[in-house]
DNA sequence: TTGAAAGCGCTAACAC
DNA sequence: GTGTTAGCGCTTTCAA
């Protein structure tokens, strides 16, 4: 059923049912309703690509995601989904991994559909290297990009974050001042956002004389859902004779690891060892004592990428970086 | 940059940069390189549109799911984008909601796009009533319809299932011989897997006369993440009089929520209550002691999934329903 | 082995 | 207010 077949039951031309269509003021009441009549008796549906072939657009955005199992990454794509449809917008997920090389072909692979935008979840995008982000300035000489909780000075490149650094500054001064100076700082991923946490525990350390170097610093790697390895290498911690009173971790689900592995080691929570978690997810509320964890507004971040998006779809001049702050939610891993 | 530029510099025609883009034989591997070379120095990559006009396919499936955030769709959708992208294919994903009208529409913004074919993944796309589940058939009379843990007799449906029933039926079969009776079933969905878990349970109660009606199938209703809603519900029951020794939960949430409200309660576990869990995720290794749950084997159903699908775009005839069993995966929640 | 040209289904500029 | 028609960029006959 294409419009041809339309405008000849309906008895008008292909334009007219263009118009209709597409919703144009130029077609009087009852021209309209007669195809719209024929159109629903056919259930007839426009064919996309003939669409986007003359627009050049599909009103469809590409996100690109690492790892869409991830808790915090999945949560996010279902607030990005969720709101680019309301607007209209629909989206094509590309799970890239962590390997560069494919994070570069999905680029290719998403613009080579004609996504009106690419957006990027996660931090995982930016790489050490100014070379290797090469790729996400060159697709922003084609469409927008724009990236969650990661950033990159560039033309045509839009950020949303999360003030990683001051939430992750305060938290660990806050367990300082709650008397513990031996704190760990557990982590497993060195992407931007995860380097800007650490600069924000290593900063309130360094200005307390805390900070131990290299043993202050635990990096585990490894699966990120795999909660038994984790505990295990902070019983292998302590083995080795490295002292902590405190953990932060770079998110929940290292966190519950910590709590998990105190529990092992019948250690009291929060006496003898506090846990600080990262994203305030469902898993704080998973182990007992419940997590205190650091609320990064994922929900908000999203909002805002999204409403900056439609801004420069539509050709206004938008902000190229947002920064909103997180905050630690306290519960029962802390004192 | 389009067709018409590459072949005017490489001095070719149209249908010759054609044959290149597409690997067809007949092209002198002299005029092949020359395009080759030209298409690699601008950088040129087809339009998809164009190239969906023509053929009529983008080699793009669509993907539904209810809630990309819940962990275990999550998961699905992870396995299948993977396994899609391995095959040539990518997928434009829709989160419906748990709506009728949301996913009816999804469904038609799916196939507008010109999918070549549409996985529902979870059971929640399955309704009570059989009119309600036309919009699935109507789908499938234009392109395959692939159900994930769900089933429906149609054709141009294909289904690939857990065996949930029984996978229930023998974990609430091993709870009784080890000499549990008042066991509950708590659960949140009435779902078509949700209905064959409960099916499950509830034949290995009666056939050993321990089914005691509605009190023995306690329904939550409430966010599929918030745990402390979970073990105040819990908390209630146990107030209102119900007594249970075990719980047989329909997802590991639930479970963990039924492990925290134990400890809460100072009830041992699994001495004084025993709990099942279903899905064997992450969460299992989250609480402590760690939880027994059914494993599913959720990437061999989308492994098959996908060999199915490619089978069945592929012209062969394929197996309409696949069911694969679950396995009781024991830990410490159980005796 | 190559080129010319006819679609694919739609939008939008232009004519009436 | 409505119809005609020229693209949009590609694939695929059909001829050469």
């Amino acid at each position: 059923m294409t419009i041809y077949d339309i405008s000849e039951k309906a008895g008008v031309s292909i334009a007219t049912v263009s118009r209709v269509l597409n919703g144009s003021s130029n077609v009087s009441e009852k021209t309209k309703k007669k195809v719209l009549d024929v159109i629903d008796k056919y259930e007839y549906t426009p064919n996309a690509f003939a669409r986007g072939l003359g627009l050049n657009t599909m009103k469809t955005i590409g996100i690109m995601c690492a790892d869409s199992s991830d808790l915090y990454l999945a949560k996010a794509i279902y607030y990005i989904e969720q709101k680019l449809r309301t607007n209209g917008y629909d989206s094509i997920l590309c799970c890239t991994g962590y390997n560069l090389k494919n994070k570069i072909s999905s680029m290719n692979l998403l613009i080579s559909k004609k996504v009106d935008s690419i957006i990027l979840v996660g931090s995982h995008f930016i790489c050490e290297s100014e070379a290797d982000n090469k790729y996400i300035a060159d697709a922003a000489a084609q469409v927008p990009v724009m990236l969650l909780n990661a950033a990159l000075e560039a033309p045509n490149v839009y950020c949303v974050v999360s003030d990683d650094y001051t939430s992750m500054y305060e938290a660990t001064l806050q367990m300082i001042q709650s008397g513990i100076t031996d704190i760990v700082y557990f982590y497993n991923s060195a992407s931007y956002s995860g380097k800007k946490k650490l600069a924000g525990y290593r900063a309130a350390m360094e200005e307390h004389g805390l900070f131990k170097g290299e043993e202050s610093m635990q990096f585990y790697q490894g699966s990120h859902e795999d909660i038994p390895a984790m505990t295990n290498y902070l019983r292998q911690l302590c083995q080795k004779g490295v002292v902590f009173r405190g953990i932060i971790a770079a998110d929940d689900t290292l966190a519950l690891a910590a709590v998990k592995y105190a529990r092992e080691s019948r250690l009291q929570i929060p006496k003898e060892l506090a846990v600080i978690g990262y994203n305030n997810s469902m898993l704080a509320h998973c182990c007992d004592p419940e997590l205190t964890s650091i609320d990064n507004k994922l929900e908000t971040l999203c909002q805002h990428l999204i409403s900056t998006l439609l801004g420069v779809l539509g050709g206004s001049e938008m902000p190229k970086k947002t920064v909103f702050s997180g905050e630690l939610i306290k519960r029962g891993t802390t004192l």
